[in-house]
DNA sequence: GCTATCATGTAAGAGGCTCTCACATGAACC
DNA sequence: GGTTCATGTGAGAGCCTCTTACATGATAGC
């Protein structure tokens, strides 16, 4: 738990409740989560969280916001600006996105799932355009890969992937109970979909990925 | 309005409940969504609607088992058995998809984000299983049209076509303020993402799809 | 140091929700 | 005509969000 009080003063209230929300909609969803219950992991009174955040909405916002952050980190991490080659960075990036939203699903959920009204919370926006950026970006590496007259637009291919991938995420990765149950990874569903929307895109042959090995 | 009641007993008040719930969850959202104010809409008590549904799940799991129904059904109507041709019925069945998922985001909503544990709601599961095989039927008929050794499994087709939709209808194409907004239609970017797909699986040449004109 | 200020806490409470329980009503059946 | 039982109501326990008035003590100026 966040780290308790020492006086009257908590010191750290703001963090220790964006914590301990993150722990309340990782264990009930975060229609589960209540101000009133994070306070009480914090230790301080019902109302000591609207010194800090307008309402419950913000508190999730600021939730997801931090979540956006790290999944963009996440996914900048897997692309390693496309070394050794962007087919294989590519494909790690799709893991990367799969691997956030089982290993953080309470950030996934405050992110997606919560349904914080983007316009009320533009920063909320950016930091998801940001994240997105990342997908975008590789999808601009690939796109280059082919000859000019051939070469599918990046930001289409970018929201493609995404799609994809959230799609499979929240239909087939998710731990809880609303996951609906197949006789295949969400990983290899990704992968599998991947591949064969890149050799749609004429990114290779019949034979498979160009592999270095 | 779902009839008003017309003596001491109601008449249809589950029913009524159920619709009101529907307009109350267009109107608001799922999770804005309240038994109280459904009863309300219904002209009866707020304990009223306990005697038809054990708790607010089940009036949602209720509600989104009618929208599975007629997803399948709009579903079944785009695909038409795969008339005139299975190529242009697959196009017809993603565009039936993101049609649904516009015209009736109430139904959406409770279908695919109101996060009723399926677990406890088996029928809820079943029903979407069975608009599920209606894809994949889909995929079936499109999968026969290659070569034995170049199929794809059905199934995975099925779950990619329904990730990818899916995907791009909880992303972009929701009508409430957390809808994600793009330089093209969620309509445009599911059909060029079919179309991609659908040639990575070797269904068509580089020039386009098959179609009879 | 002393004191004033102000951010950050609390207590109390209004209003709303879910869900339960005892009781009321009247439709359907004998 | 009387009984039964599904389906309604009223009252209320316990929870929540968010507000208001007040309390506390960290910090900054003197």
């Amino acid at each position: 738990m966040g780290h308790r009080r020492r006086g009257y003063h908590h010191g750290n209230l703001r963090e220790a409740l964006i914590n301990a929300a993150l722990e309340l909609i990782a264990a009930k969803g975060p229609f589960g989560f209540t101000v009133a219950e994070a306070a009480r992991s914090a230790g301080v009174s019902p109302a000591a969280p609207y010194r800090h955040f307008r309402d419950r909405d913000e508190l999730i916002a600021d939730v997801a916001r931090q979540g956006f952050a790290r999944f963009e980190a996440e996914l900048k991490l897997a692309w390693n600006d496309g070394l050794p080659d962007p087919f294989a960075a590519f494909e790690r990036v799709g893991k990367a996105y799969l691997a956030f939203a089982r290993a953080e699903p309470a950030y996934y959920s405050a992110m997606f799932e919560a349904g914080i009204p983007l316009e009320a919370h533009p920063d909320l926006l950016q930091a998801g355009e940001r994240a997105f950026g990342v997908l975008r970006k590789a999808a601009e590496a690939l796109s280059a890969k082919l000859p000019p007259e051939k070469r599918p637009p990046a930001l289409m291919m970018g929201l493609h992937i995404w799609a994809l991938s959230h799609g499979i995420a929240s239909l087939f990765a998710r731990g809880d109970a609303a996951r609906r149950r197949v006789p295949m990874s969400a990983e290899d569903l990704l992968e599998a979909g991947m591949l064969v929307y890149l050799r749609g895109l004429g990114l290779w042959g019949e034979a498979g990925p160009p592999r270095p090995h």
